[in-house]
DNA sequence: TTCATACTTAAGCCAGTACTTAAGTGTCTG
DNA sequence: CAGACACTTAAGTACTGGCTTAAGTATGAA
């Protein structure tokens, strides 16, 4: 008895799995993608945590094309996790599992370009520290910008010969403030998904901020995300 | 957040501190000693679960005199032990912690013998056995017995030495049955004390019995206790 | 049919943590 | 006071269990 007991407080006691079923305490169904996500774990890592949640019944999983989805089995599985919420010590801290930091208007793709709130910041990171410089309707990048890019794995002198425009600003719609669009927002976007500092979600355009991608943002930009 | 809450899980999840948190669920307050037992765990290592428990406020120590008695520091605790209990799969062989198994009718001394059920259920098995043999108001070894109990570390020879009876027949007052009296029974507690297969609790008559006694006992005469 | 995506499974490496042995502190008993 | 007892702390060992790399299956798109 007592020991079925550890077996449980074990299985919500692992970061990854603790951070996935805190993700899916809003009741709703999440794809494999979007949990390991949530819990900034590579999608096999994730995998293997989600069957064991769904052994032990704490999960059910739905099967829609190619994709996943993973849900509460029972209430009794939020209930629990919510008692468990209770013994953090300083409650002051605690917030329901918020939309603001993951939803369309934190982080999400404009056409092929980062948007919300990050795309915002890491514009407004790029001017404020010279990187690039705003002229007329677009940017250009500096001398030490084109250093800057390049240590990132950026060539902006390639991006230049492409046909379409380079880099001009986009008015954000949910920031109502501007981030860059063009061959350079591309550019960088791309980047950032190959190092997996964002990874790209299912069919929606909103995107993820790894661990991995917070840490760098601020050192680099100093962007606190 | 969802850090934390891995946290308190892990705590939980540990087999020696479920049982431990498990033992303490009926509200009262236990020494660290009588906790081991419960929990099956030597009181070096229930030690240090318990420090664990304590610096998380889970669990509140009181000292008295050279005891120090454990409880929960509030019952948040225990409502999330419970909620965890709810995750059980089958919950038809959930029971309270139950004082039988632990409770002075099982298991106590008798001055310095053993007595209750268990000192019973020997008794019966080592006449059942031909270890021991009934004869008026005492008991005898047999030669196979003689054998026996040197294999277990006692020699009945150097017993027969001692000023007191041998062995005879105590009447239990919790089971209306005989239990074994005299240098003979005494020997057997000692060597099952020294063994690990029973501890004493504090001031209490009542002993416990450990995982290893449980598999000895059912080894060496087939009681299942 | 070929490629990309979504996800799972297998195998080996690595780290955190429980448990053991050993030693030390404080308390009660004879 | 000596000795037993209750409990804690420290140091070293061992092992469970998570994470990574690598490979495989199935679906959807081109």
């Amino acid at each position: 008895m007592e020991l079925q007991i550890a077996d449980i407080a074990t299985l919500i006691g692992e970061p990854v799995r603790a951070k996935i079923l805190w993700a899916l305490l809003d009741g709703r169904a999440y794809t494999a993608t979007e949990l390991a996500l949530f819990a900034d774990a590579s999608p096999q890592n994730a995998s293997i945590h989600l069957s064991k949640l769904v052994k032990a019944d704490f999960l059910e999983v739905a099967t829609q094309g190619r994709h996943r989805y993973y849900r509460f089995s029972n209430q009794n599985v939020a209930y629990a996790i919510e008692a468990l919420a209770n013994l953090i010590p300083d409650k002051k801290a605690v917030s329901k599992p918020a939309d603001e930091k993951h939803g369309i208007k934190y982080c999400r793709t404009c056409y092929d370009h980062l948007a919300g709130k990050v795309g915002v910041l890491i514009n407004e990171a790029l001017i404020t520290k010279g990187i690039t410089v705003q002229s007329e309707n677009n940017y250009r990048v500096s001398d030490a910008g084109v250093e800057w890019f390049l240590r990132m794995g950026i060539d902006v002198d390639l991006l230049k010969d492409e046909r379409r425009f380079f880099a001009k600003p986009c008015l954000d719609w949910s920031e109502r403030r501007y981030h860059i669009a063009g061959a350079l927002g591309a550019a960088i976007l791309q980047r950032m998904l190959l190092l997996d500092w964002v990874r790209k979600t299912k069919n929606s355009r909103t995107v993820l901020i790894t661990n991995k991608g917070k840490n760098e943002l601020y050192e680099n930009l100093g962007i606190e995300v």
